[in-house]
DNA sequence: ACCTGAACACCGTTCAAGT
DNA sequence: ACCTGAACACCGTTCAAGT
């Protein structure tokens, strides 16, 4: 049978929970699907566009915001909804970063954080840039703590930062944002 | 006469001022200085080695906070110098960034962010999360600019956004998190 | 002490030619 | 329509051997 666009996408994020961003090449993705590596390209047009597709299947299960829950709560959710789903895989952050920065909208769960903050009652002129905000607190946080993961693995000494601790941090983060939009300039 | 890690390290900020981050590899470096490819790791252990030097030298000029000064002012204009600092150089905030997840301390003025939120009365605990996400905010906004302009430069259609925009949208974001510390919880 | 030469094990992408 | 074979122009890193 032949190969599909899903096909490649799925072994694509399949080799990232597996192995991280380092191995997930197209020569190795090639060789997981065993084809030559010119054939990825009749289903991509390129390694980026590949990597918006995985980005957008590692967010694809988070569910919408509640129309009827308060917006600051929905927002806290999601941030943290999001959070979870990306530190799941090994360089996640990295690629929906990557995904968000090629294209901001292509990546449902992001948008979502942009309306969420224009129903917080953020000006329509700083609404994207309170969203950026969000979006790289989230992002940011994960991939220190998988960096720290990396570190760890590497030389096992002293202070194991807790995941407990980890999402403490990333609390108190979401609460100084939600905070400072909701008081007035 | 010899090579010098000095020199090493300069040469690689002049590959990524006027060729970016993608042009930066240690045998481009290597053929600039000519001398071979091995060579450079008698000076430097790795190339992420190189990058976190790279990253101190293009933050290196940034001056050292005013004891006086109140810090959230303080604050705002080291936010602001690091992030012009890092606007001026191709991929400049991937770089800052990679440096922070590989060794957060070696970055002198990151390490300053995290002293003034230290001074605007933040909790201990509270203190690295939140200059995190001060530091997030400055380099995932830069790194939006520069994918921004890769953007205009690739295909020059609709929406240019302007300079004078994106800091503006710089400075929403700094207010937020500034009145978001100083409100209690 | 510092560097060359040469290798090892890889990359992303293109494209004529095949089925 | 979909894929192979083969090439193009690269990577980071190591290390014996030279000076």
């Amino acid at each position: 049978m032949a190969l599909s666009r899903e096909q490649v996408v799925g072994t694509a994020v399949d080799i990232l929970r597996r192995y991280g961003l380092a191995d997930l090449s197209m020569r190795r993705l090639a060789r997981e699907l065993d084809v030559q590596p010119g054939a990825l390209y009749w289903h991509v047009a390129s390694k980026q566009e590949l990597l918006v597709e995985v980005a957008d299947a590692l967010l694809a299960r988070i569910e919408e915001p509640h129309p009827e829950r308060p917006p600051a709560e929905s927002l806290a959710s999601l941030a943290s909804a999001i959070r979870e789903a990306v530190l799941q895989v090994p360089d996640g952050a990295e690629v929906v970063a990557l995904a968000y920065a090629v294209e901001p909208g292509s990546v449902r769960p992001l948008r979502d954080v942009v309306r969420l903050v224009g129903r917080l009652g953020v000006a329509p002129a700083e609404r994207d840039a309170v969203a950026e905000l969000v979006v790289h607190h989230v992002l940011g946080s994960v991939g220190i703590e998988h960096d720290r993961r990396r570190a760890e693995a590497a030389e096992p000494d002293v202070s194991p930062p807790s995941p407990a601790e980890a999402a403490k941090a990333f609390e108190v983060g979401i609460g100084v944002i939600l905070r400072g939009i909701e008081r007035p300039s």
